[in-house]
RNA sequence: GGCCCCGUAGCUCAGUGGAUAGAGCAACAGCCUUCUAAGCUGUGGGUCGAGCGUUCGAAUCGCUCCGGGGUCACCA
């Protein structure tokens, strides 16, 4: 149990005792006291003083007084002002908790629940690579992947790869007509970007020949319609559609160059899928539900034959689910689909991690399958994120502003590679070792970057802050882990057979303040998960680390005053060293020995 | 137009019912013969978009307005 909720549990015992009243949670507030005033957390207690007719100073030192007295040895001293009651705890419980926990590797973490979560993120299209706003959705998808692991869940993570369509037809055109058969292997490209080319490529020749219609006097619409590059791609669709062997394997063969790409890309930012839908295989399993609907009258067709839901009375619109020439659309693809992972998986929760523009769209997915009955339609999570911007606005690809994800991941470690020069530290490092440091900063600093702001928000990426790698940065998080352990080496210390003896040792209050922040580890866990938010546990490793800094810098470790006191800053920078490490991991970064 | 989200320091973001609203970056001033200065300490910087209301107490809750964004396809 958190301190924090210790001491709610606390309050709630003692002013039954004092008062016999049964009061909740609710009714009162515990928080970490204000540096201004003395004291480890506060209990705000206004909201009682109505219902039990006290003067705030009776009842808070009643109340003082009663919880020390209930709890011997836990608590040091108390004071009130105004509607606070200010707690101090006792150095002896701070010390025990440092003692249990100190070389405890899953602390902060939950025994297993036997629930499993299914966690759905990436989901790119098969025709162009992976860009800045796919690595939020991933790093994010990963994160909430091992924060909720953290949590006591079972994890699949997934990913829905949208390999058909007409985006894709596209690609193929503008390859067919255009790329003499070069290959990736051909040209020396990297899969995804050599399909993205000619997806790019596309464009341009659509744009050209829409502008000769155009000037031949016909309107936009037609022109967009009646472009023949636009036609021979449509074709193609159709094609697929009908199976057309020669079309198949030529699609077949264009996203197996993509995935290689994608692969390539998902290895080296370290993350991974447990099971991949593709959309190839599931765009046919909604039209099954349609046929239900229509039978039990959840769904009505119209005059031309297609089919709908009326939702206008929950604040939707009126949604098409059947094309009147009977093909289904992205909203059937996404109730089969949904009811697919259901039936493969014993999930509690099923969770999308989707861009915000996609709100609407999730909520009538919900309200679909709820109107359905399906049993999950409540269990459907959507972890909405904001859009990332650049500092000049929003990405756009027609305009070319948008940032790749290889380049930028190049660039990270490009710029680690140099700071990390410029500073001159890890002379001696093999070029193996330092490769490994650069992709462990370089990696490192992007990750925290994205995930250190809240997701629901929209966030801005810019280019000269991301590389910054001071102050609230991955780096400047990964540097107190490497002079932790610079430490431990130096003291001869090994983590793993290090014996803290409980000390009696008064703490000193920087000492203090550390033990205090490492205990509120759980419940950033346990809030990161339910609140859905890795940038908790990004603003809690900073705030970790930073603490550790002030006290590294004022007291030092080797030359502690005694023996006790050095075992003392031992055993704490052994477990700001651990909580480091398992913070990071949770936002799927790792950490250096050294830098 | 309907529905939804956002507006906090020059910039990027925390804080979502409690004490004098916090960080980082940028600016300025200090600290390396002492465990890694990618660090630490300090200074300046705010009508929390505006107004009204609820409350003992509002950046936080409600209403109105202003500004920005998203979405409402027989597109994917």
């Amino acid at each position: 149990m958190s301190l924090a909720s210790f001491i709610q549990s606390a309050t709630l015992e003692s002013l039954e005792k004092l008062y016999g009243v049964r009061f909740t949670e609710k009714d009162f507030q515990v928080s970490m006291t204000k540096p201004e005033f003395k004291g480890d957390y506060s209990i705000v207690f206004f909201p009682l003083l109505k219902a039990l007719h006290k003067k705030p100073e009776d009842l808070g030192n009643e109340l003082g007084q009663k919880i020390l007295e209930l709890n011997p040895g836990t608590f040091f001293s108390f004071n009130v002002i105004k509607g606070f009651l200010n707690l101090e705890f006792s150095d002896g419980i701070l010390n025990e908790f440092l003692h249990t926990k100190y070389n405890n590797r899953q602390y902060g973490f939950s025994d297993p629940k036997g629930e499993t979560v299914m966690i759905e993120y990436s989901s790119p299209n098969t025709n162009k690579p992976l860009h800045l706003g796919h690595l939020r959705n991933i790093f994010i998808g990963w994160s909430m992947s091992k924060i909720l692991k953290a949590n006591g869940y079972d994890i699949v993570k997934t990913c829905i790869v949208n390999d058909r369509g007409i985006h894709i037809c596209k690609s193929m055109i503008a390859w067919k007509l255009y790329a003499e058969g070069a290959t990736p292997d051909s040209t020396g490209t990297k899969g995804d970007h050599f399909v993205g080319d000619y997806y790019v490529k596309f464009n341009e020749v659509y744009q050209q020949q829409m502008q000769e219609l155009m000037a031949g006097g016909m309107d936009k619409k037609t022109a967009e319609r009646e472009a023949p590059v636009m036609k021979e791609a449509q074709d193609l669709l159709l094609k697929w559609e009908s199976g057309d062997k020669e079309v198949r394997a030529l699609w077949a063969e264009m996203n197996g160059w993509v995935y290689k790409g994608f692969d390539t890309t998902y290895n080296r930012i370290g993350v991974g899928f447990d099971k991949v839908y593709y959309e190839s295989n599931t765009y046919l399993l909604g039209k099954k539900y349609v046929q239900q609907g229509l039978d039990n009258g959840v769904l009505f067709k119209k005059e031309d034959g297609s089919v709908w839901i009326d939702l206008t009375n929950e604040q939707l619109d009126e949604k098409l689910l059947l094309r009147s020439d009977g093909t289904s659309v992205y909203m059937t693809q996404d109730i089969g689909l949904a009811a697919e992972k259901f039936q493969e998986y014993p999930l509690k929760k099923s969770i999308y991690v989707i861009g915000d523009e996609q709100i609407y769209h999730m909520k009538v997915l919900k309200a679909i399958c709820r109107r359905m009955n399906f049993p999950f339609a409540d269990e459907i999570y959507h972890l909405s994120y904001g859009m990332v911007e650049l500092t000049t606005g929003k990405m756009k690809s027609r305009e070319g502003t948008v940032v790749d994800a290889d380049d930028l991941i190049d660039d990270m470690i490009k710029t680690s590679a140099e700071q990390t020069a410029a500073l001159g530290k890890v002379e001696g490092s093999t070029d193996e070792e330092l490769s490994k440091l650069y992709e462990i900063l370089g990696l490192g600093a992007t990750k925290f970057y994205l995930l250190r702001v809240d997701p629901k928000r929209k966030m801005v990426f810019d280019p000269k802050d991301s590389i910054d790698f001071h102050g609230f940065t991955g780096p400047f998080v990964q540097y107190t882990y490497a002079r932790i352990k610079s430490i431990l080496r130096k003291a001869n210390v090994s983590v793993e057979e290090f014996n803290y003896d409980i000390s009696s040792e008064t703490l000193l209050p920087l000492e203090k303040q550390l033990i205090l922040q490492l205990e509120t580890f759980e419940s950033a866990v346990s809030e990161s998960g339910s609140e859905m938010n890795p940038s908790i546990i990004a603003n809690f490793v900073y705030g970790t680390a930073k603490q550790f800094n002030s006290f590294y810098t004022e007291h030092s470790v080797i030359q502690a005053e005694n023996q006790a006191k050095k075992n003392l800053r031992l055993a704490l920078s052994i477990m700001t060293a651990n909580t480091l490490c398992s913070g990071l991991k949770l936002l799927g970064i790792q950490v250096p020995e050294r830098m």
